[in-house]
Order: C-alpha cells, then sequence, then structure tokens
DNA sequence: ATTATATAATTACAGGTGTAATCTATGATT
DNA sequence: AATCATAGATTACACCTGTAATTATATAAT
C-alpha cells in the first residue's frame, strides 16, 4: 500500500517499464529495456525477484512464466523521493532547488513558461 | 575539483556542518552534530575519514588533530543530485517535479511567491 | 516416458553504507 | 621517564546494490 518501500536506481528503472505498460512478464520487460541500454537478462530477472520481495511489484502466475505488475504508484514514489531530497538539502523548500537550476542556466525558457503556468494554476485552484 | 565524488546520505549530514563552518576538528564537529541528534563519536570519525578518503574533504595537521576543511562546493554537489533525480524520475524536467507538489498540497503560499519572484528575475535577467 | 528448454530460485561476490569497537601512536600528566 | 588519555587508523559486520552464474523445476518436444 503506501510507500515503505525502498526502491534502489536500477530498481527504479525496471519498474518504470512496467509502470508505462503491465501487467508484463519478465521477458517483456526486458526487451523494452533493452531498447535503451543493454540489460542482462540475469540481471533483471534479480531486480524482479528483490522488487517482489520488498513489496514494490506484484505477479500473477501464468503457467509457467509470472505476469508483474506495479504496486507501487509512480507518482507516490517520486513524491516522496522528491521530498526526501530536499529535505535532505534545501530544509524542504521548493524554492532552492529551482534557484540552484537558475543559476547555473539549466531552465530554458521552455521550462520558465511552464512554470509560470503551474503558478497560475494553482493560484486559481488555491483562492 | 569537480564533482566526481559519491557522498553518502550520512556523510552529506556530516558534510554539512563543515560547510556551515570550517575549517574545523572531528570535535566540533562532532559537538555541532549533537545539536541536533545523537550522533556517536566514533561513527562520525568513521564518515571524517571515508570522505578524506573520497577526496571530499581535506585536512590539516593540528598537532594530534586534524582540522577538516570541504573540497566540495555545496552549490555543485547539491546541483549535481537535483539533477539526477530529476534525470532519473522527470526526463530531467524540472516542472513535473514542482507539480507533483503542487498536486499532493505541498506547496505554500509562501512557495509560490518565492518562485514567482524567482521567475520574475529570471526573466530580467534572460532577455 | 525421456529429454531438452525455458523460468524462476538460489547462490555469488565485490563494493558501498550505517554503525561502531578495537588498536596504535603521540602528546599530556605525573 | 613512565603512564594515561586521546585522536586517528584499522577492523568489524550485517545489509544493500549491481551484476550475474548456477541450480532446480516445470513444461514442451520427441
Amino acid at each position: 500500500m503506501s510507500t515503505i518501500t525502498e526502491i534502489s536506481k536500477t530498481e527504479f528503472e525496471v519498474l518504470e517499464v512496467l509502470w508505462q505498460q503491465h501487467p508484463a512478464s519478465a521477458n517483456e520487460i526486458i526487451a523494452k529495456l533493452n531498447e535503451n541500454k543493454e540489460w542482462h537478462e540475469k540481471t533483471v530477472k534479480t531486480l524482479l525477484n528483490r522488487m517482489v520481495k520488498k513489496g514494490a511489484i506484484g505477479f500473477e502466475k501464468q503457467q509457467r512464466t509470472y505476469i508483474y505488475t506495479p504496486l507501487l504508484e509512480r507518482d507516490s514514489y517520486t513524491l516522496k523521493e522528491s521530498k526526501s531530497l530536499l529535505e535532505r538539502m534545501f530544509s524542504g523548500k521548493i524554492t532552492p532547488l529551482v534557484a540552484g537550476f537558475a543559476k547555473s542556466d539549466e531552465l530554458s525558457k521552455q521550462d520558465i513558461s511552464e512554470l509560470k503556468q503551474l503558478i497560475d494554476q494553482w493560484e486559481q485552484d488555491n483562492d
């Protein structure tokens, strides 16, 4: 249920494809992953196994093979991780993070316009 | 020089006090850390040692004791970590992260006004 | 039924991490 | 000078990670 689960960086990459498309078999996941970079089959299987144990994903037996599904919501997981990072390095505030990006020229015109829109929306909603 | 260095979460906490005040001896660091939560002296010493090996901090001998200094800039380190997180979970874009906060009511009136100010500034600078 | 094949389970193994305890050397104290 | 206290160095140790290889098992093929 809730996000007690700790996911490692590689595990996250695997979960990512599951979030994009589930349920999915190990082989489907492996194939999808390999569109980007090389993943050894055994490695992926290990990661799936570990995530099952951690309760991050579940599976259903389809004959001999497993069909996996995420048990963790992407949004809540990324939010938790984001909050954790902000907490640890920016006293929990979002602005210093964005300011860091601004300062080192990591913000594009596009980013700015998206942020403005987001803020407008927020102000409409919270008023 | 540049941020090749990998710092663990606890190491970061120790580095944090060094960034706030340096150079500093192990004991000063330990004292400062203990203002917040309990840190075992041995643990802190281990972490300092590891960070020296990693090249994240340096020291100067003051008689028998070491006086440590950060060799890593806070800003560049936090930027690197922030970028890494955005890269991994938001395709490198800042807006989805902020949107996640907005969606789960993690943004305060204050945050919004700070963000707006930041954006104003950015627009003044980049024009 | 036997064998080959493909899945999942188990085992491997060298770092890294959190959290200390123990050892060693050196300066302080008597 | 001998001893003590203390700082740093070394060692410990279980768990996590990345990255697989090996083993066991269940089906598919012959």
